[in-house]
DNA sequence: CGAGGGTATGCGCATCCGGCATAACGGCAA
DNA sequence: TTGCCGTTATGCCGGATGCGCATACCCTCG
């Protein structure tokens, strides 16, 4: 095996090179880097040995690069730039200091929370950069996953989720049904759930509201049904024309009553243990503090809403 | 002092990282990696010392990446990865495999040399990459120390710098004088240099024809004088207007002989010993096949010319 | 509450790397 | 030529680093 060294220390020696390239001179290198003459010297042979060509001419006046030693410089010395770069921005990063805060949220769920948080945010800390990303539940626990966000403001869906991440419970909502305007349903003030026994309920597509289903079954169970789930589509705006066409019902978070889709009905349910909880999701790890403060503004927020 | 260690020896422990995060697990990492689980698991320690921040979430079915595990992957893997890449294609360029080839030459004084040996390098040689650079010798020697140029094609200028690279003298072509068409000399078949005693001779600018008219004086002192630089220009261009209307002399290698200027003739110089030697140096070092097989095709053509 | 997967820790030893002293080498001046 | 002064290279030793081995710890599941 000709490198018996690793890579890593390598770049070592690969720093060191370019500071002999620059002072021509091994001894004046020495003084710069703080080590003794001989080291640097024996550093320069174990590069030389392990690039498999020599990398300096030794003259009685010092030394200069050979045409490896010129390619070595050329190519190497952006590339120990970018990484020391990269290296003093992941400090910064791990010292909590990061100035980009990237928020996945739904717009229509999170806006009443979201809003006001953002104004407290940019108060107590201008010089946050936001990145806002509008997207469904599934795509913002992908996104935590994946490291694409610091932060996401989640419903329900999220709960399943809550283990991998830090979180808090922002506030909890009471629940509605969503009914055709034609159905009997329509006119009550509010709804008891197990009113619902034997309806026909349309069910979201697993992939892009997570647990949205699950939800719902375990919000029957205490009223004494399990819901027949008679069609499953993708997407909240199919559900709802769903509602209409086939006189179903579903069960969704309050924040649709302020919603107007042509066709349908929001009814209050009643039943005490029927809430929907709405967290903020964080990247475990130290947080940044723009993150704790966004964190901190919407439990203020959502303390005062309530 | 948070960091003991070296940035290089960092990178190892950040290319270990990378090998956890892929695995999401310290062992099967430290199996991939040829080390126990141990000193693997130490090294993230080492890491996250280092950066200052937890990289990773230990969890009892292996670990899985922070958020800032998740930024340093994203900023260093494609930096390790160009690292490596680099650091072969240096490790290629020390076995002498590179396939560029950086000539310099000056177009008049190389043509007639370098245009057969470069069809002799495209047959044996046809995958070289040349890369032609026509300047002036000044420049040529500042590209071979800059690492700029692999080999170049010079004349009386480059015996200065043939000690700083590997050279080897091509021909030796005799030496002209030119004169104005007026002048007396134009009538001659040939010209003993000690004829010129007295007259005004015509430098060129070191900057651009480094040792130009150093060797002038040089080619002078045997035939009996110091020639005396009525007027220093810039460019040999310059110098044939100047020995026109400064009914000045210049000395010039041989191959001016071929050239055309308006009011200019060029007379060849008996002497036997004023020669205008023309050679090829290249970079020191291990020189790539491609060098060492354009040398040698220059050398043939050189011997074939004489 | 044990078994079995995972990660962390204590300890001893080889290896690496730097410092010190000194050799070797080349140019320059007397 | 010889001695001097600058350079880089080499011999040797000691301290720190980092590995492997054995084992402790921790959590989950049956």
């Amino acid at each position: 095996m000709p490198d018996a060294h690793t890579l890593g220390s390598m770049m070592d020696r690969i720093r060191a090179l370019l500071t002999v390239i620059e002072e021509g001179s091994v001894n004046r290198a020495a003084v710069r880097l703080r080590i003794t003459q001989p080291a640097l010297s024996r550093q320069m042979q174990a590069l030389e040995n392990e690039l498999g060509g020599k990398l300096l001419e030794r003259e009685t006046s010092g030394v200069k690069p050979t045409g490896l030693g010129h390619a070595l410089v050329k190519a190497m010395r952006p590339l120990v730039g970018s990484y020391d770069t990269a290296l003093a921005e992941l400090r910064r990063q791990a010292r909590g200091e990061r100035s980009e805060l990237r928020v996945g949220y739904l717009l229509s769920a999170a806006q009443s929370m979201l809003t006001p948080a953002l104004a407290k945010l940019r108060k107590s800390q201008p010089e946050v950069k936001l990145k806002l990303h509008d997207m469904s539940p599934r795509e913002q626990i992908d996104g935590l996953r994946a490291g694409e966000l610091d932060l996401a403001l989640i419903g329900q869906e999220g709960v399943m989720a809550a283990r991998e991440f830090h979180s808090a419970k922002l506030c909890s909502l009471r629940v509605c049904v969503a009914v055709a305007d034609s159905d009997l349903i329509a006119a009550q003030k509010s709804i008891a759930l197990k009113e619902l026994k034997g309806r026909d309920f349309i069910g979201v597509d697993e992939a892009q509201v997570p647990g949205r289903n699950r939800w719902m079954t375990a919000l029957c169970k205490p009223a004494g049904f399990k819901p027949r789930f008679a069609v499953v589509v993708d997407g909240i705006t199919n559900v709802l024309s769903q509602v209409v066409s086939e006189s179903g019902v579903t069960l969704l978070p309050g924040y649709f009553e302020k919603l107007q889709h042509p066709g349908v009905t929001f009814v209050p349910v009643s039943d005490e243990k029927a809430r929907w909880d709405f967290i903020v999701l964080w990247q475990k790890g130290r947080a940044s503090a723009a993150t704790r403060a966004l964190v901190d503004a919407l439990k203020q927020v959502a303390a005062a809403l309530r």
